[in-house]
DNA sequence: AGCTTACCTTCCACTGTTGACATGTCGAGT
DNA sequence: ACTCGACATGTCAACAGTGGAAGGTAAGCT
């Protein structure tokens, strides 16, 4: 359940209202943590409660913002620090590849061929990211620029695998 | 959900039982699909009765041998070949990085050292899988070593990111 | 003044996933 | 004869995640 914690981290740099988390999570947070409206603000209320996080102050349209309490920082700092064993993670890009034998090898070669040009668009599109953000020497910019390497990396190890895997068959 | 194809998948290279298949999981599809005896029991009982697969043989101890029906072949090429859209992956390694700005820096870099040993060991031990395996050319082994070799190239890539991340900070 | 768009939250039904508990059988070795 | 480990299945409570309905307010444009 990291959910949670990505909203004790977002709140970490700043107060926000639910509506303020939830464009976060569609835009920068999309990649690596995708979550639903009612994912958040079910999350919100239950951290608020647990006294993890507390209201601050509240807006005009119903709008209420919140932020880490210290004992919200104690759990966020114990789940980076202490808690080493990750998830494994499921992938049914890769999962359709042990099964690709059931169909004609130029099928087959049709779905790579596909992945090739998905990781290249998810290569330009973090490309594009990368370009429209300026730096600076921040924490936020120094790890968001460590995660879109990541990501830039990833891309391009998928493509130059679907495209060698491709070549592969048959 | 992505848990019925890959027993519509696993159950279109032979016939097996629950337990069989929950073997499999266990060891080739962990790092893929990973999945537990009570979902696996589960999600058989409702393939059989939507008729995409049927017992062909009762065994020893209560033992049920299920196999693929022609309407559960539909299914497993219908979704490897018109099912493009793939989920978004979570990653909570990833999804770390982003609040490591919280930490001590010499904190952080231990984080991504840590990651650094991990990619390291997951490569180790995919070779020695690779190494194990005595493959030939049918489609199982054509298509398994193409997955194998993304493990590979996955887990070479984090590693030298790790390094290279540890490497940016302060 | 009226309309539209963006802002903002809550609730609910459904599916997927986890972990534990319950129950029992067969085969091999002592 | 006994016991232990592998074989084998089923069920349940709890939590995580999805998608959508419902309801409402403020701000900006014409």
């Amino acid at each position: 359940m990291s959910l949670k914690h990505a909203l004790l981290g977002l709140l970490s740099e700043r107060p926000a209202s639910g509506y303020d988390l939830l464009k976060t999570f569609e835009t920068s947070l999309a990649n690596v943590w995708p979550a639903t409206q009612s994912q958040i603000y079910t999350e919100l209320t239950k951290l608020a409660g647990s006294g993890q996080i507390t209201v601050t102050a509240e807006g005009p349209r119903g709008r209420k913002e919140y932020a880490l309490t210290d004992e919200g920082m104690t759990e966020l700092r114990h789940w980076l620090t202490e808690t080493r064993p990750q998830r494994n993670t499921r992938s049914d890009v890769l999962l359709r590849v042990f099964f690709l034998g059931v169909l004609r090898p130029e099928q087959a070669r049709e779905y790579l061929t596909g992945l090739t040009e998905m990781s290249r668009e998810g290569y330009e599109q973090l490309r594009q990211l990368a370009d429209s953000i300026d730096w600076d020497d921040d924490n936020l910019s120094v790890y968001g620029r460590i995660a879109l390497e990541y990501g830039l990396r990833f891309n391009a190890m998928r493509q130059e695998w679907a495209e060698w895997a491709a070549g592969q068959i048959k």
